[in-house]
DNA sequence: TTTTAGATTAACATTTCGTTAAAACAGAGG
DNA sequence: CCTCTGTTTTAACGAAATGTTAATCTAAAA
């Protein structure tokens, strides 16, 4: 495993500077960029694992970079994570909603930010969403054009049902409480709970049963065996 | 199924009051502790999801209390982040050392607030550290699927009868009372003590005997030979 | 033998889930 | 800007599963 690549961009060089030479001691593989443009450039060759980026660049607003880089690949996910000087509530929350993993405070903090970049990193090797076409039993579930098939028949499934069915499939055997499912695949967490058996109920409807399992009192689980 | 807990701790009650407000309003369920000693209390009876931890309490240190809710086995999967009024470096790196996953200044900022514990929920639920399987005699325990098999054959228990198995059975040869076991597996304490003998017995009728023995005037155990 | 604690059973209470329908919401097209 | 349409969420209720209690029976210890 080689080492793991950060993008770092910044439109000040001192930063730049400082930030290189300690994330190069504590091991990592740095990319500089000076602007937006240049981080996209970057994206397209190498495969950063963790981007840290300034967030009032000069062409490119960090937070519209941020839905970009979301964007370019949708189900694949690395780590974003913000430097900024001037905390402003409204920025915080806007670089959240674009995605963000982590919001960091300038004057920057070598230890510190390397703790922290640790934990970051460490979270997102644990984590590594799959793209791939996902084959079950008689199910092909394709993330790329949101489609399943049973038997090579093509079921329509709405984003919400998809995203469920997806979420489960990839853990089979695996049981998920409520709790678990609506953070995983919700957008917004804060509905009832019990929205998660209507769309369960719904998936049992278009599939048929001997997919999901119930497991009372804790959650559902995609089968292991049918 | 309830809605994600959250612990909060501080010694200031305005802190608390606004955090459980807005939290609440978030739709989480709220646990208040003013000190260390609160929190320790607290953990024992409910299972928060994510820990907010002021970091400098009258009795017991935020890190400090941190080293022991990582050590208390079920809480190793929660989420702990820390509030702090003034960032000093070297609480911040001893912070991620002792297992923190965040570090939250105050001021608190309500919606950046929010933003940040829903992230952080949906990675704790994508990380999804597995627990591990318990294999013993010819058990096999998967708290992960909620499945108990003996001898290669699937045996099916309701959650309470797993949970009381799985519990037993991580310390096989340890005697509990029937207090203890209440406190450990039930969520409401308030049963009777009886309530136990009842589970035990269908555990025995479902497992057969030989597993679990009755350890008269003290408690039960399960066995470390058979 | 008496006493005490545990085992067993069945009735009862509670919790949880499935199902349905209606309300709320969001997006597309006019 | 409004309407139409499909989707998601809420709410209500019955059914099923599960947990608790309490009463009785059994076995072991004193």
């Amino acid at each position: 495993m080689s080492a793991q690549k950060i993008l770092i961009a910044d439109d000040e060089k001192d930063i730049l500077d400082l930030l290189e030479y300690n994330l190069e001691k504590a091991g990592y593989e740095i990319l500089r960029a000076n602007n937006g443009s240049e981080v996209l450039e970057l994206v397209k060759d190498h495969n950063p694992d963790l981007f840290l980026l300034d967030i009032g660049m000069p062409d490119i607003d960090g937070i519209q970079l941020c839905y970009q880089l979301r964007d370019m690949a949708p189900h694949q996910s690395s780590v974003i994570a913000f430097l900024t000087a001037k905390l402003e509530e409204y920025v915080e929350v806007a670089a959240f909603e674009a995605g963000a993993d982590d919001f960091i405070l300038k004057p920057i903090k070598p230890r510190a930010l390397i703790a922290r970049i640790a934990t970051l990193i460490k979270r997102f090797n644990e984590n590594l969403p799959s793209q791939s076409d996902l084959e079950i039993f008689d199910l092909k579930i394709s993330p790329d054009s949101y489609t399943v098939t049973q038997a090579g028949e093509e079921i329509s499934l709405s984003k919400l049902e998809f995203d469920l069915l997806y979420f489960m499939a990839s853990h089979p055997g695996k049981v998920f409480n409520r709790s678990q499912l609506l953070s995983s695949v919700w957008d917004n967490t804060i509905v009832l709970q019990r929205t998660v058996d209507v769309h369960i109920r719904k998936l049992r409807k278009l599939l048929g049963n001997g997919y999901i399992d119930t497991v009372k009192g804790v959650g559902y689980k995609f089968v292991t065996a049918r």
